[in-house]
DNA sequence: CTAACGTATCAGTGGATAATGATATGACAG
DNA sequence: CTGTCATATCATTATCCACTGATACGTTAG
């Protein structure tokens, strides 16, 4: 591939943006452990911050994050708000994720010494 | 750590933090630049920085993220060192998330207004 | 050996962001 | 209306990170 093909089929303007920003969602543990959490089902913030132990507003914090990345939806349902993944893809990444880190955690593990 | 006990444990506290430094290697658009330049053909430093039009201590610096992260891989080739994709489900993860973007764009672009 | 080149590291700077406590908004019970 | 609860936002702080220019390290050429 050309440099200018990248060009052409990659930086579309924001591209790369969105890319980084929904990675972006998923590169923080508390953003992870709280997805881990409504994986299975569908939970408010309550609930989410007695799964996680996280403080209420650093949960709504990562939860406003989620949303804006596109990895969770919300739904209002009386004085709660009902939290699920946005996608089933969303548990797929993850799942992809941590057979991928099952191959090269080596890698992973060892990041100080990379020599080659 | 040793890669084993990931590979044993892969609930364990220390897995979140993995998945997401993973995560994280892909969350930055510079990084996903150069994966991109990665995805077809194995290249050096100077390659990369030419297609990236990047700095070359920051490529560098970038490289050194993509491969702590297990992201790619690297070989020296005399004065050269090479760099590729340590695996090709990292191409994989990257279309995987372009997919989900393309079902979920709407939230993702419009992250400023998410009211219910 | 010396020079030139490729790559990595260092120091400094500016900007992003995660966590926390305080507070605001909004909905329900009575 | 009033108080209480669920959630969101604000302000602050500390930390991390990306980028840049300068420089060090290692290898090849001559």
């Amino acid at each position: 591939m050309t440099a200018q093909n990248i060009q052409d089929n990659l930086s579309a303007p924001d591209t790369l943006e969105l890319r980084a920003k929904l990675f972006r969602g998923l590169s923080d543990p508390s953003r992870l452990t709280i997805l881990d959490a409504l994986v299975s089902d569908e939970r408010n913030v309550q609930e989410i911050v007695g799964h996680t132990g996280l403080g209420q507003p650093n949960v709504s914090n990562h939860l406003r994050c989620l949303l804006e990345c596109g990895l969770v939806s919300r739904r209002s349902k009386g004085r709660f708000v009902r939290y699920r993944l946005a996608d089933r893809r969303v548990a797929d990444l993850i799942r992809d994720a941590d057979q991928l880190l099952a191959s090269t955690a080596n890698g992973v593990d060892a990041c100080q010494s990379y020599t080659d």
